[in-house]
DNA sequence: AGCACGCCGACT
DNA sequence: GTCGGCGTGCTC
């Protein structure tokens, strides 16, 4: 890790410095003018001090992403303060109308973000029709977060705010919070003791430093109980601390450490299963300040943890630390955020690395926390490849559609306890088959299995990417093919009747399982949905990997290897006997790091790729889709950055009628193009200010439809 | 987004 | 004259 005052203090990756210059600059120039003496239509009694309150309009015209000035009545002067929500009055409407004056204009909710003397505006001030309640809920730190939040992914301060303060439950205001709890006393290293520099990074979070680090964890269970150690280290230092890990399941898990480690009251689990006003109630615990530590799923990334000591995020791979709505932030880069301008430790963890992580610790921004080799090799089960082509010999290993070492696997795991199948979620990559005999269509070069993307007809290959053309079934000679989805279920029934002496259970979706007892018994799950066996799996049998390799996307690797390692740290150490099977082409360079349990290595080397391609996370890249020409337009209008390239924009694949449409698919039937925008990393700022600067005008013209943006987009490949 | 103002043509 | 088309611009 490093320290604040460590060598490698620099800067975030990314900050919204240049729009924070453009506004600052912009007040600079309006400092200029006299300030008026503020005044309201009806010349009402003012407060006597800071009688300007500076109004964030909540759900006003999106592109009017700015603060308004209001007087502060008299009367509502000891309730006006900053960070309470208000109703103002707002429009056209409320402006003089010849000799009388009228109020008109809808009442809109809005935040008071700050109290001031004098106003820039040079008219009289609408004064604020109420005080919806005095809880400050918007405090500056907060305001500030959300503020560059808004800046970085090209969107409206009002979304993110949507996002970051949840809604007023006036019942759940009027409880008190409970008293604080003093610090407790700095934890003790615990299982932190495997990795050389684990003790000392909880030092410096006790002692009240900010060190930065990127932790590849050990596999095993013990990572709640780590990530509790380090929030216990931050609430010692007399600072607070916040977790934010992808799903229930893992919050929960780290909940139930935090109360082992701390007891209860000093930390709250946050997460949307709590239901609108327990999440209230626990939000304001935080808010107030009467307790330091949260541990949650994204929507926590914003919690108002005061005096913010320690930001952990856990397995930032997963896809749900990307918030849904927009502007769709990411946990792991809202919390970098916060760390620096909040000046806290950070710590980032998973079984797995992404490239993002290995660019922080590439950068210097973050130090590597890892344990020694050999603790790995000691820790990780032993992993065997075999290829998805290998003929099973035996009878039953060919009925549960199993090549034989991974049979062979099962059947000696099952001798000593649980084992894990681990098999792809229905609809993920759906394989062709015969629709007469069923038997899988392959690859004419290389026998890799046969996809239909887009639903254009045409046939690639998910190994090689070949296309073929006038398929028909080397077995039976069809000429027709359907898509074979082998789901849980399915597997769990085959393998069932391929060991009938052992029970089945299935983890999956609709349904999932939080732990397996110590027993022999064969475990069916989709990826992300292993329960976790009390005494660690005897095996694990990994049957996803063609399709989870086979996926056309940049982060079909890292994300193959972040699954597969994610079910193998479920499963016993190799010292105890601990085996994985995993079904995918052994020369892949997941596969190998996974064979090597080497995460970060293999992050490096994504990351030297992409560097040489130009790709995320070394460039910064920000997508533009809707209709044709008014992506053109926007375009055009942009002021980008000089060094801007702009790719594409290409046709968007036409969402069939009636296919259930995904957040940010066209409309159905209608033709859309996408452009890709592409920046060098320092320079993410300036682009998401130009397009959010093009967006705003378009809208206030009203000419054509608004255009989709999005910084960082997901799916490119 | 709303809403008002303003500068044009056709009507009681 | 003045009613109302919607193009343009502002909203503290």
């Amino acid at each position: 890790m490093s320290s604040e005052n460590g060598r490698s203090q620099g800067k975030p990756p990314e900050q919204g410095e240049q729009l924070a210059l453009i506004r600052e600059s912009v007040r600079e120039a309006k400092a200029k003018a006299p300030k008026a003496k503020p005044r309201t239509w009806r010349n009402a009694p003012l407060a006597k001090t800071l009688p300007v309150a500076r109004v964030l309009v909540d759900k006003g015209p999106v592109h009017l992403d700015r603060l308004w000035d209001y007087a502060v009545p008299e009367e509502l002067d000891a309730d006006a303060r900053p960070g309470v929500r208000v109703r103002v009055r707002f429009g056209a409407g409320t402006r003089n109308v010849r000799g009388g004056r009228r109020e008109g204009g809808g009442l809109l909710d809005g935040y008071i973000v700050e109290r001031v003397a004098e106003s820039d505006y040079q008219g009289p001030l609408a004064a604020i029709a109420q005080v919806l309640s005095p809880e400050p809920v918007l405090g500056p730190a907060l305001y500030d977060l959300c503020r560059s939040v808004a800046d970085r992914y090209a969107g409206s301060l009002a979304d993110v705010l949507q996002l970051a303060v949840p809604p007023r439950h006036a019942r759940i205001e009027a409880e008190p919070s409970p008293a604080p709890l003093p610090p407790p006393g700095a934890p003790e290293p615990g299982s932190w003791s495997r990795y050389p520099a684990g003790p000392a990074f909880l030092d410096a979070v006790a002692r009240g430093d900010t060190p930065r680090a990127v932790w590849t964890a050990l596999p095993g269970p013990h990572w709640p109980q780590e990530l509790a150690r380090a929030a216990a280290a931050a609430l010692s230092s007399g600072r607070g601390a916040l977790v934010v890990v992808p799903d229930g399941r893992a919050a929960a898990r780290v909940d139930a450490a935090l109360g082992a480690l701390l007891g209860e009251g000093r930390h709250v689990l946050l997460t949307a299963e709590l239901g609108p006003e327990e999440r209230y109630r626990r939000w304001l615990a935080v808010s107030r300040g009467a307790v330091r530590a949260v541990v949650g799923t994204r929507a926590a990334m914003f919690a108002p943890v005061r005096d913010l000591g320690l930001v952990a995020v856990w397995d930032d791979g997963d896809s749900s630390h990307s918030a849904q709505n927009a502007p769709h932030p990411h946990s792991r880069e809202v919390l970098v955020q916060r760390a620096v301008h909040e000046k806290a430790a950070f710590l980032l963890g998973g079984f797995g690395c992404t490239v993002e992580a290995a660019q922080l610790v590439n950068t210097g921004w973050a130090l590597p926390l890892a344990a020694a080799r050999e603790t790995v090799r000691a820790a990780a089960p032993v992993i065997r490849t075999v290829g998805d082509g290998d003929e099973a010999r035996d009878a039953a290993a060919r009925a549960a559609r199993l090549p034989s070492l991974a049979w062979q696997a099962a059947r000696e795991g099952l001798k000593h306890g649980p084992v894990l199948v681990q098999v792809p979620r229905r609809g993920y990559a759906p394989r062709l088959a015969c629709e007469r005999c069923r038997e899988p269509a392959r690859c004419g070069h290389c026998a890799g299995p046969l996809e239909a993307r887009d639903g254009d007809g045409a046939l690639h290959c998910g190994w090689c990417g070949q296309e073929t053309r006038g398929w028909h079934c080397a077995e039976c000679g069809g000429v027709r093919l359907r898509a074979q989805i082998v789901g849980a279920r399915r597997t769990a029934e085959e393998l069932g009747r391929a060991f009938p002496s052992v029970p089945v259970r299935t983890s999956g979706r609709d349904h999932i399982l939080d732990t397996v007892p110590d027993r022999p018994a064969i475990v069916v799950s989709t990826p992300g949905a292993e329960p976790v066996a009390e005494g660690g799996y005897a095996a694990a049998l990994l049957l996803d990997g063609w399709a989870l390799l086979g996926f056309p996307d940049l982060r079909a690797g890292e994300e193959a290897l972040r699954r597969w390692l994610s079910a193998a740290a479920l499963v016993r150490g190799q010292t105890e006997g601990g085996v994985v099977v995993v079904v995918a082409e052994p020369t892949l360079r997941p596969v190998q790091a996974l064979v090597r349990w080497d995460p970060a290595g293999h992050a490096m080397r994504e990351l030297a790729d992409r560097a040489e391609l130009g790709f995320p996370p070394v460039s910064r890249m920000a997508s533009v889709s809707g209709p044709p020409e008014d992506v053109a337009d926007l375009l055009a209008a942009a002021e980008l950055p000089e060094d801007a390239e702009v790719l594409g924009p290409v046709p968007l694949p036409v969402t069939a009628a009636g296919r259930p449409r995904r957040p940010g698919d066209p409309p159905p039937g209608e033709r859309w193009e996408r452009a890709l925008l592409r920046v060098r990393p320092g320079r993410g700022a300036a682009l998401a200010a130009a397009l959010k600067t093009a967006q705003a005008i378009r809208l206030t013209r009203r000419d054509g439809e608004p255009v989709r943006l999005r910084v960082d987009p997901p799916d490119i490949g």
